[in-house]
RNA sequence: GGCCCAUUGGUCAAGUGGUUAAGACACCGCCCUUUCACGGCGGUAACAGGGGUUCGAAUCCCCUAUGGGUCACCA
């Protein structure tokens, strides 16, 4: 067993690329690199209704953006090409045939109706509804009948009696299932293309794979796959169900689900950074040894252990992904978050695509302040809201500080303070400031506070001197008179 | 319902027979900052329940409860 690792993601093309599957494909990536094996990207596109167009594109990108590669794929081929399976249909048609003839597969007429007919009296009678067999032995005769009447069989392959099929799984260790649980299954449907169980079974023999990791949901599909391993007597690979994400009801991450944002794109743009969600959703259902929860994906596959997979299911907790975006913004360079906040305030209508030079500055000093404390791109938009305009609404929080005996008169210090300014910058806001501090007598909380909350109508904000000369003076001179006579009017 | 799997604080989780049961997010408090943010320090808070096995069980076994997954000519 010293043969190289070789591991697979094998998403159909139905869509987005989803959290769940992003983390399918991220520990397949993370256990191929660690362990220097090989990591190949199969499409399963055999459901034609259920394929969208695109779909395979819009998967590899967005594993792209996060920072995964691969090794054998649709785009980059490999060795063991085709990768998608509606170009291998001639491969599976050829194994079931060999079952086919070797008696291990059965062709089998009975239509949709007839089958739900038979399951819904099996329902009746308070049983498991399973495929009855009835056409595992059918004669030349029938067949021929059936034929004639224009039906178009299936193939469903033999389920042995009494047999148990033992897996040892890499998270959940022992499991075991028996034969008499299963119905004999289709392997080909009547358009002659074959189902997952089948294609995926002969796809991951044939493409060498060693290591099966996937989504616990597919753990009882995996002795219907150790069947289709039998017949041919192949060897059986080693597979890991990892345990799915769920939502704060604890239920399976549906894509129908809202109250979690679901897609790596919308991710992306919300401006979140790839590195951040790498990390954070390797951490979703796996973890290090160690304290240490911040890593570059460069460590990660250093250090991916599957034996270290969970084995109960992970809540998807968007605070604390916030949270590791915010660690990553901080430790980037202010142009990469110009970047990744700019073209949101763009979007919002705050600013011009084609704005001047001045503004561009004004912009990015803007952004600046809340390097520290954003979470994500979009973010900036609410956060910067009260820059882009000149009226202020001051809530009851605000004015519990605003009502303050000492605040009027201190108001009105500062905005004769500032009104002799040519120019506000933090420099001189400071000064002003302090020149307010002298001739009223008021310092720290008493000080600041009113005039944060003065000029921003917030309680929590950026750095001060710093927002204020943003803000300029025309606006704050123009807020704090509003409010000077508000205060004056009330009282 | 059958089969399969799981169950440590609000959440992510460490822990593999002997620990004061880690750490992180969130929350609360304190400190730093003349305010705020960042940061630092500290605090609240957990082994689903019941039986065993054992000198000793979060760790091993059984039962119960709860939750989840799956039972397609979907993947």
């Amino acid at each position: 067993m010293t043969e190289k690792v070789r591991v697979r993601y094998a998403p159909s093309p139905t869509g987005h690329l989803h959290i769940g599957n992003a983390r399918t494909a991220l520990f397949n990536y993370l256990f191929a690199r660690s362990t220097g094996g090989e990591f190949v990207i199969r499409i399963e596109d055999t459901d034609q209704k259920r394929n969208v167009e695109g779909g395979d594109i819009g998967q590899l990108k967005y594993l792209k953006w996060l920072g995964i590669d691969w090794d054998e794929s649709v785009d980059v081929g490999g060795d063991y090409a085709p990768y998608r399976q509606m170009d291998r249909l001639h491969i599976y048609r050829k194994y079931a045939d060999e079952l086919l003839e070797k008696g291990l597969a059965y062709k089998c007429y009975m239509t949709e109706d007839e089958l739900e007919q038979e399951r819904e009296e099996q329902r009746a009678q308070g049983k498991v509804p399973m495929y009855s067999g009835a056409h595992r032995d059918l004669t030349q005769e029938q067949m021929e009948q059936f034929e004639a009447e224009g039906r178009q069989p299936s193939l469903r392959i033999r389920v042995p009696a009494n047999e148990t099929y033992t897996f040892r799984d890499i998270v959940k260790e022992k499991i075991t299932f028996e034969s008499s649980d299963f119905g004999d299954w289709v392997i080909m449907k009547k358009d002659g293309t074959p189902t997952y169980n089948f294609a995926c079974a002969i796809d991951d023999y044939l493409m060498k794979i060693t290591h099966v990791l996937r989504g616990e949901d597919h753990i009882s599909n995996t002795p219907k796959q150790m069947m289709v391993y039998h017949s041919f007597g192949w060897e059986v690979p080693t597979f890991a169900h990892m345990t799915l994400i769920v939502n704060e009801e604890r239920k399976k991450l549906s894509k129908r689900d809202e109250s979690i944002i679901q897609f790596i794109e919308q991710y992306a743009d919300l401006g979140y950074l790839p590195e951040a969600l790498f990390n954070f959703i390797t951490l979703l259902g796996w973890s290090p040894q160690g304290e240490e929860e911040l890593f570059t994906r460069e460590q990660l596959t250093e250090i991916f252990d599957p034996e270290r997979l969970s084995t109960s299911p992970a809540v998807f907790d968007p605070h604390k992904l916030k949270w590791m975006n915010n660690q990553y913004i901080k430790e980037s360079s202010l142009q990469r978050v110009v970047d990744l906040t700019l073209p949101h305030l763009i979007e919002a209508g705050k600013v011009d695509e084609g704005m001047d030079e001045t503004t561009r500055q004004w912009v990015e000093e803007l952004i600046a302040l809340y390097h520290n404390q954003l979470n994500y791109g979009a973010e900036i938009v609410e956060l910067t809201e009260l820059f882009f305009r000149k009226e202020i609404n001051y809530n009851e929080e605000c004015m519990d500080v605003l009502n303050q005996e000492h605040v009027p008169s201190m108001l009105e210090h500062f905005k004769s303070e500032l009104e002799q300014l040519d120019e506000l910058t933090p420099d001189s806001v400071k000064a002003a400031t302090k020149a307010t501090q002298k001739a009223t007598g008021n310092k720290g909380k008493k000080l600041f506070m009113p005039i944060r909350v003065a000029t921003t109508a917030q309680t929590h904000g950026p750095e001060l001197p710093n927002a204020i000369s943003l803000l300029g003076k025309e606006t704050v001179l123009h807020r704090l008179e509003q409010l000077i006579n508000k205060l004056n009017y009330s009282a």
